[in-house]
DNA sequence: ACCTGAACACCGTTCAAGT
DNA sequence: ACCTGAACACCGTTCAAGT
């Protein structure tokens, strides 16, 4: 579109490039591991290049994690654009797509919860970290609403959803729910049980 | 006691020494981060000096994940001994156990979750790493037997808690449940609808 | 049997210097 | 304005050599 197409220099966009590469390292190895060095080894820059555009790894990482938190409220918020049924099934529904999303991207989501950020640039602060949060309580008041749910304060009713949701990802990702340690359909229980005390 | 008494060579015993070290660095620095080298500094020996008692660094954390499931068990069942009140009472003081045990040691907490050892040795293999599991599932059946806890498959009950126990320990740690953001006393909420969803 | 010292191949980060 | 190359201070790991 542009008239003065001068892209062919080196990268046009290294910022964005080293984001999208930062993203496949973490995405295709599982095991959580990254070198700023190696990034722009693929990125095709020198190791130095990368400060240009971050002050350092950290801030670097601490963006990816926020995309992640992005990704998940999108997961999410697809769920509730689908709402053709019930809430209950909304519920499950969106439980659902929590735990694929940890278990699809098991390397970026411990980056989003890792803590190695934390002495960073607190992370956790920003506000886009918490849209997933947002859409549990949409649900949680749209069901006291119908009456499905028990008549409680929101924000702790959401914070046990959250809770139950994290953990159950990570003793997931931690391979901790497998059915020769702790049973068959631990998920599904650990999900009825939550149920059984939000139902009203 | 012994009659030979040579301690004073080097350090007597090395392996040891190292993880009382690695543990106490650990404790003392939240910010998770270790290296073999300062261990080594600390312990007063070479840095090549640890490979003689681990194969690698992993393998000496891997240790100190295991010696953190065993303090986490043996706070659980320092609760479960003072079994001088109800199950009601007892749930709740094995919960805050957790809680507690969680936020007093963040770096062990993370490391022994971390996900860092899962290429190592797997360590959540080790059967060390679910005792505190077999705790949970005792309390529940004891619960079961008594009336007070709903009548369903134990082990999917005792899934539902630690998911919740480790979901509310790991967003204590980030920070994520401080009442600016998710509202006042989510903690203590979060284990309310955890209670409903397992009361008969 | 246990420990040391030097060595190797890596990091993250900085900084003068290039275009 | 953006990138490179060399440099610095670190790692984890190995291995000959010391006691």
């Amino acid at each position: 579109m542009k008239d003065t197409a001068e892209r062919p220099y080196h990268h046009g966009d290294l910022r964005h490039a080293i984001i999208e590469t930062t993203m496949e390292m973490l995405t295709e190895d599982g095991n959580w591991q990254f070198t700023l060095r190696e990034v722009a080894r693929r990125a095709g820059v020198s190791h130095a290049a990368p400060y240009r555009h971050f002050p350092d790894k950290t801030a670097l990482l601490a963006e990816i994690a926020l995309i992640g938190f992005d990704r998940l409220q999108n997961a999410l918020r697809a769920v509730q654009a689908k709402s053709d049924r019930d809430l209950t099934s909304e519920f499950f529904a969106m439980a659902e797509a929590y735990l694929r999303f940890g278990r699809a991207n098991p390397a970026l989501y411990r980056l989003m919860f890792g803590g190695e950020l934390a002495p960073a640039g607190d992370l956790h602060l920003n506000p886009r970290a918490l849209g997933a949060f947002e859409i549990v309580i949409d649900l949680l008041e749209r069901g006291q609403a119908a009456g499905v749910i028990r008549k409680r304060p929101v924000r702790g009713q959401a914070a046990a959803c959250w809770a139950q949701l994290h953990g159950l990802t990570m003793l997931s990702l931690d391979g901790l729910l497998l059915s020769e340690k702790v049973g068959d359909g631990a998920v599904e229980a650990a999900m009825e049980t939550l149920c059984d005390g939000l139902a009203s």
